[in-house]
DNA sequence: CCTCATTTGGTTGTGTGCAACTAAGTTGTG
DNA sequence: CACAACTTAGTTGCACACAACCAAATGAGG
């Protein structure tokens, strides 16, 4: 694992106790935001009666229609195990139907009902309401996303 | 992904479309790169036996010693909901142990025991592991650092 | 037609994270 | 002292996330 054959920098000469709370931190603060995010996104969303994955899986449909379950998880980098039970609870809600397809079998088609349809809506102010609550300017957001999808990139090939 | 291909620095006023979908990526980026971490800690860490949050709570008390379950929940932003089933495993796993203060009954006091105490050693190379798989310069994980905690200020005051 | 690897969803089990509630102990006030 | 308010843990219920495994359907070769 660690005997990786990269020709990185290496970062830098900082005493070992300085370093070594350091990058805890940084995946802290990664998690301290994402949870924040989930407050806000809990409370922005609440009267629509969804969770921030839910809608997430609704902005999906929204967006591109009719899907199988493959192809939602792909998008949201979920896996069945997650998107399974979610879907189901979408489904009870009255949001999503789940289409087992005549072509393949195997596959799901997730439809939206007419009442997920609608519920768009009412999620439109929401976006724009989050974005306020970030404080931040577009050029800082833009930053920090390209920030983020790098440290991504390279946390993932670290796997 | 969609039809975004690049962020490109356009200047000023975006249209709403665009607005729209950036901030749910904001939070969306904030979570990939928060669970390509938890991949990250899961492999760094198998070895200890730990998860990221108990090695988080580990970390409290390897740097501060014995303190109550409230003390280590503010350290971490974490309630009882979530500590209490945590320490308890890590209890099971018998790298603390729990003591009901006898000045105040109320709480409970966190010690380490000797294999916890030792666990230590063996997690000190962690952080300089995960510092190298973020492949970021000391200069943009405080930069980011510093970014994040405006975003996490912003997101909690906007609750 | 038969076999086998692959694809696709689903299920189960473990471990957070959070809200709402309970229980026990402590403290302030009349 | 009596009693209400507060503090601290714990418990329960719900909803992810992920790993491991399972079952049905598909498709390629023989």
């Amino acid at each position: 694992m660690t005997s990786s054959p990269a020709p990185s920098p290496e970062p830098a000469e900082l005493p070992d106790t300085e370093l070594l709370r350091l990058d805890h931190q940084v995946c802290f603060s990664l998690q301290a935001a994402s949870r924040a995010f989930g407050g806000v996104y809990r409370e922005a969303l609440r009267d629509l009666g969804l969770t921030y994955p839910q809608y997430l899986a609704m902005m999906v449909l929204w967006e591109h229609g009719p899907l199988p379950v493959k192809t939602i998880g792909a998008q949201l980098h979920l896996d069945s195990g997650t998107l399974s039970p979610l879907l189901k609870r979408l489904e009870s809600a009255g949001l999503v139907r789940r289409e087992r397809s005549t072509q393949d079998e195997r596959s799901v088609t997730v439809h939206l009902t007419d009442s997920g349809t609608e519920l768009r809506v009412r999620a439109l102010p929401v976006p724009r309401a989050i974005l306020r609550a970030t404080g931040m300017s577009v050029e800082e957001v833009l930053a920090l996303q390209e920030t983020l999808g790098r440290l991504t990139e390279s946390l993932s090939r670290a796997v």
